[in-house]
RNA sequence: GCACCCGUAGCUCAGCUGGAUAGAGCGCCGGACUUCGAAUCCGUAGGUCGAAGGUUCGAAUCCUUCCGGGUGUGCCA
């Protein structure tokens, strides 16, 4: 259940009952930092003061006693300056779970009321290109806020909006007829084209020739040349498969792949369309959107004078004009309602100028740039793709290297008997393990802030990291094993109940778990998720060192067997939100 | 120049829809495995929240200025 709005209700009505006013007011309700002084606080009081002429312990007071008689709170007292602190009822939570427990299929979060249609646009590598540590993040950062919304009852579409239709095709079928080898394309197709691209681009940079000769064959490829176009799609194809293969070991998919070649027809009209309603107008030969002529253009683009182009002056089309497009056809083809960009920071600026054009346009879709911190180096400074030593860190050779890592330490683990891993399940346990904490690195983080590329960081598996709570999982799913207790049974017929104060703890942290989701849905903020997983995991190791399961007898057996249950559900129900897996033994 | 972002413990980061004594992890130091799994648990030390003003009953959080760092900014995406 959404407990923070069932409080707030209660809180605000009792505010109105309490102090005798025409209108509720806000509650305020808030987690109390300390639990000694309860589990909620309401606040509503204190900014009443003024208006009411009164005390606000004064008007506290009574807003207290109103509460009390509610059965999910046990006890409401005024505190500090005129705080209400709230102690939920035990066996109110405790029933609560139970209910939760029975809901295998939800574990008790509740669908959204109004379901909206949202296209999710992350990853959107480029072609011809491989995968490296910078396309992680949109990529995983998209797929667990897709994953969210889609479980809170949201209709999603996740788009790979590719860039498969930019100026390096020009060069890239110049150069693959100068120095392209066939071979080599079919075997290692991205790093051959990667070859072909960067003698291409060196080569154009000192011959306006050669230059010319790319921008002519580009013109080609657009305007539909037959064996441009052949070549063109062999690229795609080579290509597609090499990042398939990436998403396949991040468990991550698209329902459309819609790149920006998809849009090329729609371009004309984009520009057209600009042009008569007068937004747009021609500028030394590139047609452009001057904020700075436009009435009711945002302030801060009227300032900063930097125009939108839509055309340049040799007559192509840029990113801007495509993504015009993509949201034309993402409102009449999909009728989406919300548009989400999982893109870095720094193409701020273009998502302003996108979303002020879209709304000149009309459009009536909520547009939003969910954006993400660049990856840093050590040095602070962006990572670039290839590391000191000149080799290029792709996604791919990160994932590798991570499962190596975390098999290294299964190995350690088991060969000191600490870990428990059968050796037909090492690839499977590595693997989880291996891409889980490189997940987890990534997204516990504000997905605003920049990151750090540390490998050991990344690869971390002590402390507030991936293994820390896939262990937690395991250490659940063990209890079950070594009891030859059935889990379906226990979630069918236990009772909850909290007595011990690491039970109330462990009870206190899974009852959060759906204002959790909503909150990490509506902030497209999946770090909320990861962090709540954390500290639901270390109340459950608190609750393991302090509370014996198996040992226990009757009722209480039964109810630490649920709140197990419970836990490892939230856990593996949590985690897979986030994209990340869990196993029963590592 | 203009726009945007950031500055919190030695390091990496939460907290920033304003709420009581600012929290984690790593690292340091010290405890806990004959007892459901020690990738664990418990504890100690460590902070003028970049600086100064302002708003407020109350500011890490909002506003202003300044200092420091980053990013973007006319024909790449």
């Amino acid at each position: 259940m959404l407990l923070e709005r069932y409080l707030e209700s209660l809180g605000s009505e009792a505010i109105q009952r309490a102090l005798d006013l025409d209108a509720p007011r806000p509650a305020l309700v808030r987690p109390t930092q300390d639990p000694k002084f309860g589990d909620f606080q309401i606040n509503g009081a204190m900014p009443l003061g003024k208006e009411l002429k009164k005390s606000p312990r004064e008007l506290a007071q009574p807003i207290a006693e109103a509460l009390a008689g509610v059965d999910a709170i046990e006890k409401a007292e005024v505190a500090g300056p005129g705080f209400v602190n709230i102690h939920l009822a035990l066996p109110w939570i405790a029933s609560k779970l139970t209910e939760a427990l029975r809901d295998a299929a939800r574990d008790g979060v509740p669908r959204v009321e109004e379901v909206s249609k949202v296209i999710v646009d992350f990853s959107s590598p480029n072609i011809a290109k491989q995968m490296h540590v910078g396309h992680l993040r949109s990529t995983i950062i998209g797929d667990a806020i897709a994953r969210i919304l889609s479980f809170m009852g949201h209709d999603v579409v996740r788009d790979n909006h590719l860039g498969d239709w930019g100026t390096q095709f020009g060069l890239l079928i110049v150069g693959m007829r100068e120095w392209g080898d066939e071979n080599a394309l079919q075997a290692t197709p991205i790093p051959e084209l990667e070859r072909v691209y960067k003698l291409a681009s060196e080569r154009a940079g000192s011959d306006e020739a050669f230059a010319e000769r790319a921008r002519a064959e580009l013109a080609k490829l657009q305007s539909g040349d037959d064996q441009n176009r052949a070549l063109w799609e062999h690229f795609v194809e080579v290509s597609r498969g090499t990042l398939e293969a990436v998403y396949a070991e991040l468990d991550v998919s698209f329902d459309v792949w819609l790149g920006e070649s998809a849009y090329h027809d729609a371009l004309p009209g984009v520009v057209d369309d600009l042009l008569e309603r007068g937004i747009a107008r021609e500028d030394e030969g590139a047609v452009c959107i001057f904020w700075d002529e436009i009435d009711g253009a945002p302030k801060a683009l009227r300032k900063q004078k930097t125009p939108f182009i839509v055309r340049k002056k040799d007559g192509a089309f840029l990113y801007s004009t495509t993504d015009i497009a993509t949201v034309q056809h993402r409102k009449d083809h999909f009728h989406a309602d919300r548009a989400l960009y999982v893109v870095d920071n720094r193409q701020g600026l273009h998502f302003q100028q996108l979303f002020a054009v879209m709304k000149l346009l009309g459009t009536d879709m909520e547009l939003e740039h969910v954006g993400f911190g660049t990856v840093l180096g050590n040095d602070g400074k962006p990572l670039r793709t290839r590391d000191a030593s000149g080799h290029v860190i792709t996604l791919a050779s990160l994932l590798e290297e991570s499962k190596q890592r975390a098999r290294q330490r299964i190995d350690e683990g088991v060969a000191e008997g600490r870990l428990r891993v059968r050796p037909e399940e090492m690839d499977e346990v590595s693997r989880v393990v291996g891409i889980g904490a490189v997940k987890y690195a990534d997204l516990r983080q504000n997905r605003l802030s920049d990151y750090q590329f540390d490998w050991d960081k990344m690869i971390s598996f002590q402390g507030n990291a991936g293994p820390y709570l896939q262990y937690a999982y395991a250490r659940c799913a063990s209890i079950f094993a070594k009891g030859g207790v059935d889990m379906d049974a226990i979630v069918a017929s236990a009772t909850i109940t909290l007595d011990a104060p690491a039970e109330q703890t462990l009870g206190k942290h899974l009852l959060r778990f759906t204002d959790v989701v909503y909150q990490a849905g509506a902030t497209s903020q999946p770090h909320l998720v990861c962090e709540h997983i954390y500290e639901l995991a270390r109340a459950f190791n608190g609750f393991y060192a302090e509370c014996p399961v198996l040992d226990a007898q009757g009722a209480t057996r039964e109810s630490r067997l649920g709140l197990t249950a419970l836990t490892a559900r939230q856990i593996r129900r949590g985690l897979g939100l986030v994209g990340i897996g869990v196993v029963d033994r590592m």
